[in-house]
DNA sequence: ATAGCCTTGATT
DNA sequence: AATCAAGGCTAT
């Protein structure tokens, strides 16, 4: 098969054509996005095939009008992109080729002010592709180093003296298989064990409807360039929140539970269970911080299945990822929130709560003030990096898809999804972000940081489980345990 | 009218 | 001189 581009002109056709065969171009790769023909090069603004470009030049020039005899939405594919050129149109102009770019004079040759936006977006569309080849998708370039007893604490097994009661427990001795409070709540919303029903009804789904689509609602406005602007020199201080970004970043966005619900819940939950226990039982700070994460993952749980792909997963790969990030994604989101608090001498929890970092070192022992002072220095990077809602949802889901998880009965979805995620982050922070070409390899260099540190966290929450000081029967223990039992 | 190939000419 | 996206030409 043979590939040809846009200068079939010169009498060298026939060397060119030898070369490409030799050396396939993967520019070519891409399709015409108004019927799915091959593209020749850039035509009116975007990439298209040889045909709409003539379509779309004859019909601007000569002033065509066209009907639809159907209902205007005809779909237009090579075959069938002859049958309806009103819709043929309609695509045209939808996917975003300019009117502008036809000439009013007919002048030949030469240049238009595209010139430099084609140069531009060919510098972005290889850079993307330069990156998705560097980064390979390895996200998980941590190897078992740290959680293989190389850190300053004791771990299970090396404590042949401590025998907390929880290890002889009845939950310990069943494989846990089928985790119960994890299955559970992947499960149904409904039917959570009484212990861990949130006083409020669980279903946010109406969150969805808070970020509108920019990127597809005003065909108008942005026609073909998907970030407005594209064309302008980079700018500063445009806030790209307001930008659009590809669908999937949004749709990844849209998966973000609304802060403010979760912390109700959790308050709620904390308040119901204190007022449980007698008055003179008071918990002590650390077992707090054990609820209100067992807690937090609850939401991290449904913050997953609130996610398309997610729920097209077996419940069973929808464990195994679970149970590999579950440290991750709450260290992840204990570090965006420390992130937005933007204190460095203070900690917010998910509760509202606001505790000084002088009184964590003076109480805590060290291993767990060096974790809290490693995960300031995280939130500090992020913050000084600036990373944005849409960045940071991409984070979370990359995190999540990990296709190196063991025994993943459909791992080559969960591939597949990790690079659509991973390609979505670069074309966003590309767009978004032009002046620091290289902020995707800076977000992706955060999450092996994540990782460490969410591995001694486990490993710390591991040994304060051993000392009996961590509540039992949650899902921040079934998590550490199923981990352990199958990773180690 | 369509679409594949050709010519043109500013930009690099 | 090479590039390549404009417009042009023409057989189907």
């Amino acid at each position: 098969m043979l590939n040809y581009k846009s200068n079939y002109n010169s009498p060298q056709n026939l060397a060119v054509k030898i070369v490409m065969d030799f050396t396939p171009d993967e520019d070519l790769e891409e399709l015409c996005p108004v019927c799915g023909d091959k593209v020749s090069g850039y035509h009116y603004g975007l990439l298209t095939c040889e045909s709409c470009k003539g379509f779309f030049k004859r019909t601007v020039q000569n002033n065509k009008r066209y009907t639809c005899t159907q209902n205007q939405d005809c779909g237009i594919d090579k075959t069938q992109r002859k049958r309806c050129p009103y819709c043929r149109f309609q695509k045209c102009l939808s996917v975003g080729m300019r009117l502008e770019a036809v000439r009013a004079d007919r002048m030949r040759g030469g240049r238009n002010k595209f010139g430099p936006m084609y140069k531009r977006d060919r510098a972005l569309k290889q850079q993307k592709r330069a990156l998705i080849r560097a980064s390979g998708f390895k996200i998980e370039p941590i190897p078992t180093l740290l959680s293989t007893g190389q850190t300053e604490y004791p771990l299970p097994g090396s404590l042949p003296g401590l025998h907390p009661p929880s290890l002889s427990s009845p939950e310990y001795d069943c494989p846990p298989l089928c985790p119960p409070a994890l299955g559970i709540a992947l499960q149904s919303y409904s039917s959570f064990p009484a212990q861990y029903q949130y006083t409020t009804p669980v279903h946010n789904r109406s969150i969805k409807a808070e970020y509108t689509d920019t990127y597809s609602s005003s065909p108008d406005s942005s026609l073909g360039y998907p970030y407005p602007d594209v064309c302008m020199p980079a700018s500063p201080h445009t806030s790209p929140m307001n930008l659009g970004a590809p669908p999937l970043v949004l749709e990844l966005v849209a998966c973000d539970p609304d802060e403010e619900q979760v912390r109700a819940k959790i308050c709620a939950y904390l308040h119901q269970e204190q007022s449980g226990r007698g008055k003179l039982d008071k918990p002590r700070p650390f077992s707090l911080l054990c609820v209100m994460a067992d807690q937090t993952l609850f939401s991290i749980v449904e913050w997953a299945r609130s996610c398309v792909f997610f729920k097209q997963l077996k419940v069973g790969d929808q464990m195994r990822l679970l149970h590999n990030c579950w440290s991750e994604l709450l260290l992840l989101d204990h570090i965006c929130r420390q992130v937005h608090h933007g204190r460095e001498n203070s900690l917010l929890l998910i509760t509202g709560q606001e505790i000084e970092l002088s009184g964590v070192f003076l109480d805590a022992g060290l291993t767990l003030a060096g974790l809290v002072q490693r995960g300031q220095e995280l939130a500090k990077r992020l913050q000084l990096l600036q990373v944005d809602r849409r960045e940071m949802a991409c984070l979370k889901f990359l995190i999540l898809f990990n296709p190196n998880v063991k025994l993943l009965e459909n791992q080559q979805f969960v591939e597949n999804i990790q690079e659509q995620i991973n390609s979505a982050l670069i074309e966003y922070t590309l767009y978004s972000y032009p002046q620091c070409l290289d902020r995707f390899g800076q977000l992706i260099l955060r999450l092996p940081e994540v990782r460490s540190l969410s591995t001694q966290a486990e490993d710390y929450l591991c040994y304060k489980h051993l000392c009996g000081e961590v509540p039992c029967n949650n899902l921040l223990i079934e998590m550490l345990h199923a981990k352990r039992s199958t990773a180690m």
